[in-house]
DNA sequence: CACTTGACCTGTCCGC
DNA sequence: TGCGGACAGGTCAAGT
């Protein structure tokens, strides 16, 4: 799913529903979305009280009181849905017509709270996972020593958002927003969206974009995940909150998913093309290369 | 070193 | 209706 705008509506969710709970029991079906041994599982993991809920990047954080925390990546397809007590796991439940019964076979996780109420984490494509580490641990982790700089946090300008990308001034724009370590969260959807905001082509070499222009897609760029995060996400496929529930993004996109529809600016047909790998989205009379 | 491609998986859609 | 291929919100490792 899951860029920054997904996972942080993930993030509010569960706040909402797990925080204070205690887990009473854990199982899993798929070793690499929770690879960590049984032994590590029960020692600090069973028994354990939810703190807090933390997002950095796109990855989710929950806090335990055993000075452990669940560090989480949803990659394309994760899911974290809760089901409280009292609620039907399956047949029954208001969004069953959405996930339907749980777990279902995209279930790689779930966790149990000592009220009954449990939390699933699902996955069609198993490219996500589930890890523990002690919390101290967590700003050592690989990922978190390189990724870049929160796009929405208040002290992130526009001077360290140009900065941050003339590190990287022959690669093309959208690899560059893509690329986790020049800053962070940004995925497929927000960075089309931010650079049809900003009028420029995905394929542009950052060092050919004028200040200017850069300032326009830190605005850009800052405005669609704001709206995102108010829409709650974008729900493209897999994608939906942590009551089963999609976001509403995707009404609002200019761009993205929008091939052969009127670009909203100037009504030329968006086209799709492939850059950095990735399908793109692009007004070509808005945005030249 | 910087940048690109393939791999990791399952499921769906599209053309023949 | 079946089958092959391309493609899907993200990162890594390996290749050039």
């Amino acid at each position: 799913m899951p860029e920054l705008p997904e996972v942080e509506t993930v993030r509010v969710g569960l706040t909402q529903f797990i925080i204070g709970k205690t887990i009473a029991g854990v199982s899993h079906d798929w070793g690499k979305s929770f690879p960590n041994a049984v032994a590590e599982v029960q020692s600090f993991l069973i028994g354990a009280k939810i703190t807090a809920i933390r997002r950095r990047a796109k990855v989710l954080l929950i806090d335990l009181d055993t000075e452990y925390s669940l560090v989480i990546h949803l990659k394309m397809t994760g899911q974290m849905v809760y089901r409280g007590t009292g609620e039907a796991f399956g047949a029954g439940h208001p969004n069953d017509s959405l996930i339907g019964v749980l777990p279902n076979k995209s279930t790689r996780v779930t966790l149990e709270f000592s009220d009954s109420s449990k939390l699933f984490f699902n996955d069609q494509r198993k490219f996500g996972w589930v890890k523990l580490f002690p919390t101290l641990e967590v700003p050592n982790i690989d990922f978190f020593m390189k990724v870049g700089p929160e796009p929405l946090s208040a002290d992130f300008t526009q001077v360290a958002f140009r900065e941050r990308f003339l590190r990287r001034p022959n690669t093309n724009i959208k690899a560059a927003l893509l690329d986790q370590r020049v800053i962070a969260g940004v995925g497929n959807i927000y960075a089309d969206e931010s650079l049809w905001g900003a009028k420029i082509h995905p394929s542009t070499l950052v060092k050919n974009i004028s200040a200017q222009k850069m300032n326009t897609l830190y605005a850009e760029l800052r405005y669609v995940l704001n709206l995102a995060i108010e829409k709650g996400g974008s729900s493209d496929r897999n994608y939906v909150n942590a009551e089963g529930k999609k976001g509403n993004y995707l009404t609002f996109a200019r761009v993205f998913r929008r091939e052969n529809q009127p670009c909203p600016r100037c009504s030329t047909a968006i086209i799709k093309t492939r850059v950095a790998g990735r399908g793109t989205h692009t007004c070509p009379k808005c945005q030249k290369a």
